[in-house]
DNA sequence: TTGTATGCGTTATCAA
DNA sequence: TTGATAACGCATACAA
């Protein structure tokens, strides 16, 4: 039989509310007693179980902020179906989760949505963006004790539980070992970055080019630019790259905006430049079966939404904290016959 | 707030004593009160509480039995993990897993062992053998109300609750479509499957050729050999290969057997043959690393295990039976830079 | 500082 | 055929 609350007070000839008192740190207990308790509990072996404290948690009623800079960002939707998942999943323990969406990364509107949640949440979630405001805000929800996990892009520094997202150098790392594979490591390259300064896709980039430099030095990178997350900025960009770059043979987008890099390799008729992307969102899922797109690293959309909601539970229902302080996704390749 | 039997049993004026005997069939319920209570339950959209469950459950004792052909076989070391981390969280819920491991695939044997388990087991997790004898015998586990799982291999036909585990037509397919990529559409191909004779290694290769045939015209298979699953005659077969058709320019292996055929590819100064195998297991890691293998499928062996327990838990403790027929895994493309 | 009683939702065992 | 009650393990309000 399991060890529970109740074995172990009779072994420490204690009540069962003493030991609570002392497994919980809920003060008002004599250092004997303490100390007795803890000993008979560490000797026991206590694992709480779960079912029971989920049961008792029912009659707390928990909300949970989540706030996504996702409108306008088809890679989300993924990532909301593992949240849905993980929602239907804690409705037995009393969950509540308030969604709310942003468009684009505007930090000042991302902390007036976090003020407005505040005094209805126990728990945030929030895709946040690296500014001083939204890192100060999270030192605020810290204080008042809501605790705040990360989820796909992180802050530098700071006081949020843990990140659950993207690990961008794997992602850019493994793009090159598609690419070394396909081009059988000899190729010009043009990179088509969604934002120079976005951190993520610089990492992507490095760990692109590291692997270039490392295990493919046939393949060489001959142009960069930005695709702003804009369809058709991306377009007319790569429009300009290709022409003035007639050599190249092979190009890696490492942010959203792939479409429009495709259209304007089609237009100027090279289609047999072998274009390697990002995620598998709705509309990369066309360029895929056409062939246009040879192969695309994914980082586990609904994983990361659904991990994010579920290590927020568990710490609500359960007291269990994280136990890693990132919590990164694996880089998955997709092609024609696997997707 | 939740809809619970409680409040069912207000609402429809019985006991709640009599809720759970309506909604779980227990009979002994007159016909006019059962149709109320269902009614009602309907009306109010009531879904038991896990936690709940799982907490009456825990008065009871569940043994859930496993028979895996792993002994000597490296792809079952993540299955276990698998296994082991879903028992782990199940412990919560009185589940005491009975864990037998067989060498080979002898049906006799199996079903000796399943005779041995069941009189001490609720449920039955089974790398079935696909043999009339172990079918009767899991109709007579079926009849006994001993439920069974089959995992990684299933049978043809039977009363097994559900499968867990690869798509090994997918797998094909995948390994084609990357070997695809990689040769540039064109290549003489060896093809190394474990036994012609499994149905796993056959449908594995009968996806290759599909897309070889649909997508890769370019793509010829020159020669078929054997591995039996035995590093020794693997390498011996895969010599006789190689020496006959020295046109082979790439080789699939569609089973274990890989180092032996890289062994003979290395020792015959063969190294620009390219190699694309199955499952990531300790000493393929080593060959991926070495850069002999340019890419491995891999059928989420880990999940395997942990799915099959969990659905086995969520069967006895909650009384839900799995919701699909064959749960099947995902094709996951490892190379260097992922794995 | 400590113990007791009650409830979370479900199930099983009595008694009626 | 039904209803009442106790139990699973944990948390907590209240009493001592």
């Amino acid at each position: 039989m399991a060890v529970t609350i109740k074995k172990i007070a009779e072994k420490s000839g204690v009540s069962r509310g003493t030991v609570d008192r002392v497994l919980n740190n809920r003060g008002n207990v004599s250092p004997d007693t303490e100390a007795i308790v803890k000993k008979v509990a560490e000797e026991l072996g206590y694992k709480p179980n779960i079912a029971g404290k989920a049961l008792a948690a029912r009659k707390k009623r928990y909300n949970i902020g989540i706030i996504l800079c996702s409108e306008g960002n088809e890679f989300f939707d993924d990532v909301m179906k593992g949240i849905h998942r993980a929602e239907e999943e804690s409705l037995d323990y009393g969950i509540t989760v308030l969604m709310r969406t942003i468009k684009g990364y505007d930090a000042r509107q991302q902390v007036q949505m976090m003020d407005e949640l505040k005094p209805q949440i126990h728990f945030l979630i929030l895709n946040a963006i690296d500014t001083p405001e939204v890192i100060h805000k999270i030192e605020e929800f810290y204080q008042d004790n809501i605790e705040v996990i990360t989820l796909n892009t992180d802050i530098a520094s700071g006081k949020r539980l843990c990140h659950v997202g993207c690990n961008y150098t794997k992602s850019g790392e493994t793009a090159a070992g598609m690419m070394g594979l396909i081009m059988g490591g000899s190729a010009k390259i043009g990179i088509a970055s969604g934002f120079f300064h976005v951190l993520g896709h610089k990492q992507r980039v490095a760990g692109f080019q590291d692997v270039c430099r490392k295990r493919y030095p046939g393949m060489e990178i001959v142009d960069r630019i930005e695709t702003r997350d804009d369809p058709a900025y991306s377009y007319e960009q790569a429009l300009l790259m290709l022409r003035s770059h007639e050599e190249i043979t092979a190009v890696y987008v490492a942010a959203s905006g792939t479409a429009g890099v495709c259209r304007a390799i089609e237009e100027l008729g090279r289609s047999d430049i072998t274009v390697i992307a990002c995620d598998y969102t709705e509309s990369m899922k066309a360029l895929v079966n056409r062939g246009m797109v040879k192969a695309t690293i994914c980082q586990q959309p609904f994983t990361q939404g659904y991990k994010s909601l579920n290590l927020a539970v568990n710490y609500l229902v359960n007291g269990i904290a994280p136990y890693k302080d990132i919590y990164a996704m694996k880089s998955e390749i997709k092609i024609f016959e696997n997707v």
